[in-house]
DNA sequence: TTCATTTTGCAATTATGTCGCATCTATGTT
DNA sequence: AACATAGATGCGACATAATTGCAAAATGAA
């Protein structure tokens, strides 16, 4: 059972001209648990240090270019990255980010619509939509 | 008319608890002239290194604390800030950012619908939308 | 003008992310 | 199974964004 997930994960990483080492296998578990995007400050802590802070950066800047993850929002500080299958290119589902505890979390039942022209000449390539909020926990303080 | 000027941003700030020190009148100037949002580093340019780097974070983090400002979208690597008044609360107007240069723009005629629920227990109190992609400028080269 | 309170400038610090380089590891080949 | 090697990791140094402590300066009320 964890061997098929890891046998799964190592495929995955192989599949797109990645070696599959420790560090990405346990890095990609991680996100598939998850279910949610994540920073890097929250793989390291999952992680339990256990990664140099360089590695963990370049296996997430690795992972995003081969399409594996992608980066989402940005809070201010932090970059958070998340598994493509459930967000991808422009029809990208909204995020929703809690001012309280910085956590992040997918709105999967959330439907954004828009109309309206971008300027002459530009061009669109993405579109991020963030609703910034409490989470129920930080509501309660 | 500058003296108008000076007194309309002078009263602003007083209203708002905030001294009218020169360097946050010029800071407010510059939100008022530019009509768009700007990042710390541009507004260090605009000043020409008049201020301190500390002191314009210092300004901008008044600012926003006492909602004279708010802070916009993030191009991944710049916070931006800008005039509440064009775009304040749930009807936030969406931005594009460029990829190219990091050119932020607000984009007016683009209306933004969106429909679903947040979670049981979470509270919205802001909505940021970003398109990005690339403007004239970039899109040539 | 005087004075208490804030704000500013400067320097040091924290936080996020990247880079170079020596060492180690994963994987295809023998 | 052992080997060779392209590529990944750990470590330290570096780059940039942003914050903080503290002494000196500026604001604005009396």
């Amino acid at each position: 059972m964890s061997e098929n997930r890891d046998e799964r994960i190592t495929d995955l990483l192989r599949k797109n001209g990645l070696k599959a080492t420790k560090g990405r296998v346990e890095v990609l578990e991680l996100f598939f648990e998850a279910g949610r995007p994540l920073a890097q400050m929250q793989i390291m802590e999952m992680l339990r240090l256990k990664l140099d802070r360089a590695s963990v950066y370049r296996i997430l800047n690795a992972f995003a270019e081969a399409g594996i993850i992608h980066t989402a929002y940005v809070d201010g500080r932090h970059r958070v990255y998340e598994l493509p299958d459930k967000c991808s290119g422009r029809n990208c589902h909204p995020h929703f980010s809690c001012r309280g505890c910085g956590m992040t979390a997918c709105l999967e039942d959330f439907h954004v619509h828009y109309k309206g022209t971008l300027g002459k000449g530009f061009v669109a390539e993405r579109q991020k939509v963030l609703i910034e909020g409490l989470c129920p926990d930080c509501k309660k303080t």
